[in-house]
DNA sequence: GAGCACTGC
């Protein structure tokens, strides 16, 4: 069986079978430009696009359309005066696509083709093309709301149903709507209608979902084009597994013993598995007669520090077989080369907000069954540089029982921030024509939350607070503690805490089987009131080191702490951002009350009202808002210590309700916070 | 007694 495409969905295909294309090396860019799929393609799509406001284009890993398409509308002059947009949902793809396009060109990256993601821009009054992240777009929206300086704007990845990718879909429907009938309405308050530009849309996705797509804009028409991908033989199991850490152990040495050289990629739920299959495939390895070829085992997961990340791309010397054990991670976000062989357990880990009604009020991080999509994707990665083989730990019928593709965030994700947003664009949420639309407790409960921190007003109005917090690129109720800090003079350190906390990976670094020399060398940055101090010390501490010595000793320091500079690196970026939103909102950042915790916790407690709990007569500590019984994550500095009152950044139900980024307060703090919180 | 993956002027 090979992998299948849902090919007759599509309307009108682009090129002819793959099979037909030779590859031979190419000695320029530009006969690799001619050799990709979608290059046969090119008068079909430009003349699709030119007569259509909005096209929908289907193509699979390697057509070539994210790089090509863009070029295309330009060389045709689709794009007239305007800029070209091309939003991704991931950074790394925007800026590495831009510098790879740039070269086709031969231009470099900031001039004809340009990137914009967060902290990183390369873009001038020259760039027509400009690879952008989702989120960074949507940002732009929020200061140009008919987004005029483009008049093309491709949304790639968008099967991938990102909050932010939704979002811009939604309301690139009404932009348009508002733009292209221009000549014939005038609208008020924007001046003379005929100045609108009308704007095109190509919407590029995967090869699922299309016709939810097409429906959504209007029966818009639906292109496919092939992609360049070596054929990749699938095998299920013919009985479902319970174990299926055994099982992928057990497949990983059968492929070992009997098939030829080549690395095999496992697909595994979450850290804790990849440890323990690492374990048993190094013991078991060690038990192959000599003469065999040996294994070389790589964990991958977004949490490992990036020196061992590293190690999955340097390529394996011959007579060793390299095992990569990675989570989702190696899904989409990034490619390993050498992959010939994947085993796919069927599992993944998701995040999704359990509301009040349904007994929650918290997030669930579970492991579950993975999609149909998302099992070719992973089946792909074995053929990306030659025919491959997947093992697939589940039955056929597995397959086919699964969902199409995963859920779309809009349905699982906390909508307090894109609620806040289309405030200031005027809109209400509930309003808005989605392709999906949210669950309609989720959207009250983000109404609620902004309210509680006073982000709109009794008759959901926006506030002057609200508009303030909307410009933090922080999530609200953090931007709400640095707003506090204003009015306790403490938004220097308040600042510096709320950077580590919005960075994408944790400060502390967690590896199992060296728990107790961790605790033991942390012990220095230990502050009494928990967590969101000690990060502070931590940070105090790395700055003194930074400050003083060679970027040789930092790192070293970093490592003997076992803290992530990746981490304060990030979070020193995001500091200086916050200053900057500071300035601009008239919050004077140098403002600091030294080693004074009180002031801090204190704006804490306002931004976190909701995430907060009492201890219990029985020991246990119980939400204030909310009816569920919680425990202090293992990870946090105040586990099993027994406090009156808790604030936290999160409530994660994994084995147990977690609560991570715990400080102490005292209960009075939670007077005069808000009405609600008077109550409990 | 222990965290899937992303993003933000």
């Amino acid at each position: 069986m090979s992998i299948h495409t849902p090919r007759k969905k599509a309307r009108i295909r682009l090129d002819d079978d793959v099979s037909s294309v030779k590859t031979r090396p190419a000695n320029t860019l530009q006969k690799q430009r001619e050799q990709l799929p979608i290059a046969r393609g090119r008068e079909a799509l430009i003349r699709e696009i030119q007569e259509n406001d909005t096209t929908i284009l289907l193509g699979e890993t390697g057509s070539g359309k994210t790089t090509q398409v863009p070029q295309y509308i330009l060389e045709s002059g689709i794009a007239g005066k305007g800029m070209i947009a091309v939003t991704q949902p991931r950074r790394v793809a925007a800026t590495s696509l831009a510098a790879r396009v740039a070269e086709e060109k031969n231009v470099s990256v900031g001039g004809l083709v340009g990137y914009s993601v967060r902290f990183d821009e390369a873009s001038s009054s020259d760039t027509r093309i400009k690879y952008v992240s989702d989120g960074m777009l949507v940002r732009e929206l929020l200061s140009d709301q008919l987004l005029s300086k483009y008049s093309v704007i491709v949304v790639d990845e968008a099967h991938e149903r990102t909050l932010r990718t939704d979002f811009l879909i939604a309301n690139l429907k009404t932009i348009q709507a508002a733009r292209n009938s221009a000549g014939d309405v005038s609208r008020k308050g924007k001046g003379p209608a005929s100045a609108l530009n009308p704007l095109k849309l190509i919407i590029m996705s995967a090869t699922l979902d299309a016709e939810k797509f097409s429906k959504f804009y209007n029966n818009a028409r639906i292109l496919y084009v092939k992609g360049r991908q070596h054929p990749v033989q699938i095998f299920h199991t013919s009985v479902s597994q319970t174990d299926y850490v055994d099982a992928a152990l057990r497949t990983f040495f059968q492929i070992h013993t009997d098939r030829p050289p080549g690395d095999v990629l496992i697909f595994l739920p979450g850290q804790e598995d990849i440890e323990s299959l690492d374990k048993s495939i190094k013991m078991y390895a060690r038990r192959l007669p000599e003469e065999r070829m040996t294994v070389l085992t790589c964990p991958m997961y977004a949490a490992l520090p990036p020196a061992q990340q590293a190690r999955i791309f340097s390529s394996a010397p011959t007579n060793v077989r390299k095992c990569i054990l990675a989570t989702n991670i190696a899904e989409t976000s990034i490619t390993i080369p050498g992959i010939k062989y994947v085993i796919d357990t069927g599992k993944c880990k998701e995040k999704r907000y359990l509301s009040k009604d349904t007994g929650g009020g918290f997030d669930t991080l579970l492991t579950r069954d993975i999609t149909k999509s998302s099992a070719m994707q992973r089946a792909g990665r074995a053929g990306r540089e030659g025919p491959g083989f997947c093992f697939r730990l589940y039955t056929e019928d597995a397959f086919n029982s699964m969902a199409l593709s995963a859920e779309p965030e809009i349905r699982r994700c906390s909508l307090t921030q894109s609620v806040l947003q289309l405030k200031c664009l005027g809109q209400d949420f509930e309003a808005v024509d989605f392709m999906d639309p949210p669950e309609i407790g989720s959207v009250i409960s983000a109404l609620k939350t902004l309210w509680l921190l006073g982000a709109l007003d009794n008759s959901k109005t926006l506030t002057t607070l609200g508009r303030q917090m909307a410009s933090f690129p922080v999530e609200p109720y953090f931007a709400r503690i640095i707003l506090a800090s204003k009015t306790h003079g403490c938004t220097s350190e308040v600042i510096d805490i709320v950077s580590l906390l919005s960075s994408s990976s944790a400060l502390f670094l967690d590896i199992s089987d060296q728990r107790d020399t961790i605790s033991e060398v942390r012990v220095k940055f230990r502050h009494a009131s928990g967590d969101h101090m000690t990060m502070l010390n931590a940070l105090r501490s790395y700055q003194e080191v930074a400050a003083s010595d060679s970027k040789g000793a930092r790192k070293e320091w970093c490592r003997q702490h076992f803290v992530n500079e990746r981490t304060f690196v990030e979070a020193t970026k995001i500091r200086d951002q916050l200053r900057q939103t500071c300035q601009r909102v008239g919050i004077d950042w140098h403002a600091s009350t030294a080693d004074n915790e009180e002031p801090v916790l204190r704006c804490f407690v306002t931004g976190l009202v909701q995430q907060s709990a009492f201890l219990q007569p029985d020991g246990t500590y119980k939400q204030t808002m909310g009816h569920s019984v919680i425990k202090i994550h293992p990870g946090s500095t105040l586990c099993d210590k027994k406090v009156p009152a808790i604030i936290y950044d999160e409530l994660v139900y994994t084995s147990q309700i977690y609560a991570r980024g715990v400080s102490s307060v005292p209960k009075s703090f939670f007077s005069n916070v808000t009405p609600v919180a008077r109550e409990a």
